[in-house]
RNA sequence: GCUCCCGUCAUCUAGAGGCCUAGGAUACCGGAUUUUCAUUCCGGCGACACGGGUUCGAAUCCCGUCGGGAGUACCA
C-alpha cells in the first residue's frame, strides 16, 4: 500500500489566495525536516487551479516568505527542477490533467455530469429539510456513454466526476493515529474532478501531480483526512503507486476552533514586518508538534533536522499561543550576534519612519529627536502625570468623569457601520460631540448639567484627549496623532489615564 | 443533520502496562540578583474528561458516554 523504498520526496503545495499562512509554514517546516532528515527532497508547488481566487502576487509572497524562513525548497516555480512545471496553471495549459480524466472516463471509472449549479442547490435543499447527508446523489451515474458523448458534443455544460465505489469500506493506517481509518464507500461523494471550465479540481490535480513528480510522503493538514479514500482511490484506477498520507493535527485559536486571522495573526508577511526572527517563528512552531527528543524547548532548524521523527509528530490540534512565540523571540534576539541586532534595531526604526516622519518633522531640530518624538506613536504603553490629566480649575472627578465619557463616544463611534479612523473623520465626530455635549437641555436644566456642560471647550477637551492617548502635553496635531495611534491603542491609554485618576 | 478525527496542568508537551506521589516549557504568583525595569537563578500554583472492563498492576490496551475539532463546493 505504501511505497517504502522510494526515494524521500515531499512538497508542499499552497494556493496562492490572500496572504501567506502560518499554516502553510508549519507544514512546510514538517516536510522540509522530514526531507532533510533522510536526505530526499522538498519540493514547493502552487496548487492555482482556482482561476477566480489566485494571484501571482500571493505566490511570489509564498516563494519570498519561505525563503526569508529558511524553509529551501530544493524544486519550485521559481527555482525549477526536473518535474517542472511546478504551477498548476501551466500544467493545466499542457493538457497533463485531461489525459487523466479521459483515462478514467474510458475505464468507467468516471462520468459526465451535466447538472447546473441551480439543480445542485435544490437537491441540497431537499437533502437538508430531510436530515439527510449533503452530497451528490449520483443522478448521472448511470447515463448511457454514448448519450452523455451526445450531449457533450451538442455544446452543453459539464463536468467530470469520479465514480466511486458504492459498497465496501475503505480502510487505511495512518501512521499516526492509534486506529486504522475506516469509511464506508457510500459516503464517500462522486467528486467533481474536471470543472466545467475544463480545469481540475484540487482532488485530480494533487493525485496526479505527486505522482508524476514521484512524492512519495503527503504529509498535511488533517482537514485532508476526509478525502482521503478519494486520493488512494484515484491513484488506484490511474495505476499509481500512492505515497503514503500523513495527516498531522491544525493549528488552532485559542478557543480551538480552526486558526484564523480574525483570532490570530495569521500572515507571515507580519510576522516579518513585526521583526520575529525565522530561527524563533520556526522552532515555536516546531515545538507545537514536535518535541525535541531531549526536553529542549530552544533549538534551531539545523537542530530540529537532525532529530526530526515523523513518528513524533503530533496530531491533536495544537493551540497558536503567541505568548510562548514572543518567550521564543526573546531568547533568540537577545543572543543575535551584536551587527544582526543592530540590523534589527535598524529596520525596526525605519519602518516607523516612513510613516512617522511627516507627523514630527516641524518639531524636530536633531536627527535624535525622532526617537522621543516618536515614542508615543508605538510604545507598548504610556505613563501618565496626573497633573496632565487635570484641566485648570477642575478636580480628579471631573476629569475621569470626562474621560470615561470620551471612552463611550469612542467605542461607539468605532462600533458604527463606516467608522473610519482617520484625522478628518476624528475631528469631525470630536467636534461634533463637543457641540453636542456642550448644550445643557435647554429647559429644567440642574446646576450641575449646566457645569457639566461647560467643561466641554474644545480646547479643554483636545487637551486631556492628547494627554490621555500620548502621556504628553506636546504631540503633533491630535488627529493626526490619534489617527496614527490606532483606535485600540488610543482606547487603552484612556482607560489606564482613567485609572490613574482614581 | 451526516461522516471522520482527537481528548495529560490555562497553553505547548514528556509519557509505548510497573521507573508516575505524572516530568519539562510558557503564562501566572512569590523570592534572590539588579538603583529601576528586563535578563538570569530559585520556589509556588496547576492536569491524566467521565464510567465500565482487561490485568497482580493502566495516563498508557478495549468498550461506552461526554467534550472538542474537521469535512460535507464546479475552494484548496
Amino acid at each position: 500500500m505504501t511505497a517504502i523504498d522510494r526515494p524521500v520526496r515531499v512538497r508542499i503545495a499552497p494556493s496562492p489566495t490572500g496572504d501567506p499562512h502560518v499554516g502553510t509554514a508549519y507544514i512546510g517546516l514538517i516536510n522540509y525536516c522530514f526531507a532533510k532528515h533522510h536526505g530526499g527532497k522538498f519540493v514547493l508547488r502552487i496548487e492555482d487551479t482556482d482561476q477566480s481566487r489566485c494571484t501571482p502576487q500571493s505566490a511570489q509572497a509564498i516563494y519570498d516568505s519561505m525563503k526569508w524562513l529558511g524553509l529551501n525548497y530544493d524544486e519550485g516555480p521559481d527555482v525549477g527542477g526536473d518535474c517542472g512545471p511546478y504551477v498548476q496553471s501551466e500544467r493545466v495549459k499542457l493538457n497533463i490533467y485531461r489525459r487523466y480524466a479521459d483515462q478514467l472516463l474510458a475505464q468507467g471509472d468516471a462520468y459526465h455530469c451535466f447538472c447546473s449549479a441551480r439543480d445542485l442547490e435544490s437537491m441540497k435543499a431537499r437533502q437538508r429539510a430531510n436530515n439527510e447527508p449533503i452530497m451528490y446523489d449520483r443522478r448521472h451515474r448511470g447515463m448511457d456513454p454514448a448519450e452523455a458523448a451526445a450531449r457533450v458534443a451538442a455544446g452543453e455544460a459539464y463536468v467530470i466526476r469520479m465514480k466511486t465505489p458504492l459498497d465496501g469500506d475503505f480502510v487505511y493506517k495512518d501512521r499516526l493515529r492509534k486506529q486504522p481509518t475506516v469509511k464506508a464507500w457510500k459516503d464517500i461523494d462522486d467528486q467533481v474532478l474536471l470543472k466545467s471550465d475544463g480545469w481540475p479540481t484540487y482532488h485530480l490535480a494533487a493525485v496526479v501531480d505527486d505522482h508524476l513528480m514521484g512524492i512519495s510522503h503527503v504529509i498535511r493538514a488533517e482537514e485532508w483526512l476526509n478525502s482521503l479514500p478519494k486520493h488512494i482511490w484515484l491513484n488506484e484506477r490511474l495505476g499509481f503507486t500512492p505515497p503514503e498520507y500523513v495527516h498531522v493535527g491544525l493549528l488552532r485559536n485559542a478557543d480551538k476552533s480552526k486558526i484564523s486571522k480574525r483570532k490570530n495573526p495569521t500572515n507571515l508577511l507580519w510576522y516579518r514586518q513585526q521583526g520575529y526572527l525565522p530561527a524563533a517563528l520556526l522552532n515555536f512552531l516546531a515545538t507545537l508538534g514536535h518535541s525535541h527528543p531531549d526536553g529542549l524547548e530552544k533549538f534551531s532548524l539545523d537542530d530540529l533536522v537532525r532529530v526530526f521523527e515523523l513518528d513524533r509528530i503530533n496530531v491533536t490540534g495544537p493551540v497558536f499561543d503567541m505568548a510562548k512565540l514572543k518567550h521564543l523571540q526573546g531568547q533568540w534576539f537577545r543572543e543575535l550576534p551584536k551587527a544582526d541586532m543592530i540590523a534589527e534595531i535598524h529596520r525596526a526604526i525605519d519602518a516607523r519612519v516612513d510613516t512617522l516622519l511627516p507627523l514630527l518633522q516641524e518639531r524636530m531640530v536633531f536627527g535624535g529627536d525622532f526617537l522621543a518624538q516618536a515614542e508615543p506613536f508605538y510604545a507598548e504603553t504610556v505613563t501618565h502625570h496626573v497633573d496632565d490629566l487635570i484641566p485648570k480649575g477642575w478636580d480628579k472627578d471631573q476629569s475621569r468623569v470626562m474621560l470615561d465619557d470620551l471612552q463611550r463616544a469612542l467605542k461607539q463611534y468605532i462600533a458604527g457601520e463606516n467608522a473610519v479612523w482617520d484625522a478628518p473623520s476624528l475631528e469631525a465626530f470630536m467636534r461634533g460631540l463637543i457641540t453636542d455635549r456642550s448644550q445643557a437641555p435647554a429647559t429644567g436644566a440642574t446646576p450641575e448639567q449646566e457645569a457639566a456642560a461647560k467643561q466641554w471647550q474644545p480646547k479643554t477637551v483636545f487637551m486631556l484627549l492628547r494627554a490621555g492617548a500620548t502621556g504628553r502635553r506636546e504631540s503633533p496635531p491630535l488627529f493626526d496623532t490619534l489617527a496614527a495611534i490606532g483606535s485600540a491603542r488610543v482606547l487603552e491609554r484612556l482607560g489606564s489615564a482613567q485609572q490613574k485618576l482614581r
